[in-house]
DNA sequence: GCGTTTCTCAATCAAATGATTGATTGATGG
DNA sequence: CCATCAATCAATCATTTGATTGAGAAACGC
């Protein structure tokens, strides 16, 4: 963002964070295969000798990428409430949240499919990458564990392999359905059927 | 394979399939991104303006690599009849096929991973990836559908969706789960708790 | 003001990389 | 046996690309 006082230099942290920022747009456009530096220097609008100084290598790079997504992961999950909810509800929110990502900053994913696949190969990559995805399963799993304690939830479900189904159904529907909105709110509620208890012995027809 | 009368030259086709393997194999060890003309040419055995004979350009080397994974999974869905089976037989024999490519050819799906990644930003890549995925997912649509109408699925199942967070799921746990392998039948397990209809009205609570 | 630190760039390097050229070799058909 | 074609390679090109160097501005501390 342009500054009020027409700085000629910004301070380090603010160009890591725009070096970060461009990197995510150009991986979003280009793929990981497609990064160059030299691409991110002039998105920026710096020098890629002025590049280096504030990231070393490329790697460390693609590391700084990942952290800034672990970063606004983090700055996502805290941002509603979660206490003294039911689970049914907790799950609601999760799914808002899942929802909003999609809607304001679809990219976002994109991202972070892109450094998923890395971290396969990078352990240093992984080792930040994985315990995001983690973190967004365990929300899941807990949910469920705390629904089927209050019998909202199946008695039969696995929460931690629900929790995988939620998650994976969500990100691959991510990865190729990008333009159909609508169908996100059918997956979900079909989400929602599959974990839900048996309906109360009548109609098992019954719109939210 | 070597041949046993020791030729000096392979046919066109035979060197083109050879291309496309050894490309696959740089694209699980590497990722899209660490794919080179020389390796693949290295690991085929031939010189690099050999390898540009047979496939002119690195785009039609990816898209040649699309092609051989659009055929060994044509294979694949071929090597099991499906005549004259129940929804849930089927349901099983498409859970075994995925077993068995998990077990069999697990780099199978890394490169299909990474292509479909491609596909989003190449329509020629898309082309080609885009209708594996789904002829993957409408197997599983049908087989829900005729599933919902036999009573062996519950009534208000969306076949279309179920058939999405089966694929979703399956092909996720993919991804980050390699390792560990028993977890995949739990998946499987739970999916189709998730889909098959209520219970006959007593405990639910039955361990299949 | 002045030394120090932080930030920036033009110029350049060395290696990597996709692709081409021109010649050579084996097979095939007549 | 020779003309033709498919297949192969050594050598080379023209860029691209990640990274460095050395010098120069701005900001900061004092």
């Amino acid at each position: 963002m342009d500054c009020s006082t027409p700085h000629k230099r910004e301070s380090g942290d603010d160009r890591r964070q725009a070096i970060a920022a461009a990197a995510r747009a150009i991986i979003v456009e280009k793929g990981l295969e497609g990064l160059r530096t030299r691409d991110i220097a002039e998105r920026v609008g710096i020098n890629i000798a002025t590049l280096h100084y504030h990231v070393p290598t490329k790697e460390a790079l693609i590391a700084l990428v990942a952290e800034s997504l672990r970063n606004d992961f983090r700055a996502q999950s805290l941002r509603r409430s979660r206490a003294g909810k039911t689970a049914l509800q907790r799950l609601h929110i999760e799914f808002d949240e899942f929802r909003e990502t999609v809607h304001e900053t679809p990219e976002l994913i994109i991202v972070l499919t892109a450094l998923i696949e890395k971290a396969r190969r990078n352990p240093e990559i992984g080792a930040i990458m994985t315990p995001i995805y983690q973190y967004w399963r365990h929300q899941f799993a807990e949910i469920f564990r705390a629904g089927i304690a209050d019998g909202s939830f199946r008695a039969n479900l696995d929460p931690d392999i629900a929790a995988l189904i939620t998650t994976g159904a969500l990100s691959d529907h991510w990865r190729q359905w990008t333009p159909l909105r609508a169908s996100l709110d059918q997956l979900i509620a079909e989400l929602e059927r599959a974990f839900i208890a048996f309906p109360p012995s009548n109609s098992p027809k019954d719109a939210s």
